[in-house]
DNA sequence: CTAATTGATTAGAATAGTTCTAATTATCGC
DNA sequence: GCGATAATTAGAACTATTCTAATCAATTAG
């Protein structure tokens, strides 16, 4: 089954960064897998509560913490609000439709990720690129 | 002066929004515009109480967010810290640069936003788009 | 010019999101 | 299974921001 298999890898990730494997960690990616919706913190906190109903909120930010460290997931910003997370497969941009307040995973082609990254003057050495889009989405988008 | 130059241009601006023009939105922009290192509303705060020491802090929030409306000031959001603040030229992307937290403002080619932009499906109509690097700068960038 | 209206500022309280702390519990290697 | 160490927990603390209600300033109407 794919939660088992998911689990297997997270496992092997953790064991690669001399990390543990535990319930809570597992619940959580198996979580942020599951619904790829880029829930915050809050939001992860009660859908993991429905299977580890004693989980605190103080575990799940530890747990998006180390996935994150892992590589397993992004950590996502926009404007003020709270951190959003999603589980990072290829290289994507964001689109934030400002009425709806979704986001929606753009898919960045690997020649405009040179294209962007070739902007740079000489002796900036990037680990990451982040692209936002902001605006509104048509009905048939969301 | 250059100080009166931007001072009527914001009044003007202000007063196309039916906003009016006040000390503390003046002094707020001339902060902003006098020193380009993306400050926080709290740095701005400390820079513009040395111009007008009764200045609150709420006003210094209150400024800022009326100089974004006006589309002379952008706020940009790294990761989980506190907004930033840059006078708006010409587009450009950031470097945020991990060793030294300093942002940098790079230099954004229109037809590169073109390509950028292409990226989007149909349905997709964006306002504004945000390119953030993450990374380590030579010292020479410093 | 003065009064009335409306908008802006102020100080402080309140809120949201996140991190910290100290105690308890679980995991892994032996 | 046992010990060392890492992870979890509840709640307090903290940071950034927004809200509230009162005061103050500026434009408008008379």
């Amino acid at each position: 089954m794919a939660a088992t298999e998911n689990s297997d890898a997270l496992t092997q990730r953790l064991a690669d960064s001399g990390l543990r494997s535990t319930p809570q960690r597992g619940v959580v990616y198996d979580v942020l897998l599951k619904k790829r919706d880029h829930p915050t913190a809050d939001e992860v906190f009660v859908r993991v509560k429905s299977e580890l109903p004693t989980i605190s909120l103080a575990t799940v930010y530890n747990c998006l913490e180390t996935l994150v460290q892992c590589n397993l997931v992004r950590a996502v910003n926009f404007e003020r609000g709270p951190t959003r997370y999603c589980p990072n497969l290829h290289p994507h941009a964001h689109f934030h439709d400002e009425q709806t307040g979704k986001t929606h995973d753009i898919d960045l082609p690997a020649d405009l990720l040179h294209k962007v990254n070739a902007i740079l003057p000489d002796g900036y050495n990037p680990s990451s690129v982040e692209i936002i889009f902001r605006g509104k989405a048509a009905k048939s988008q969301n």
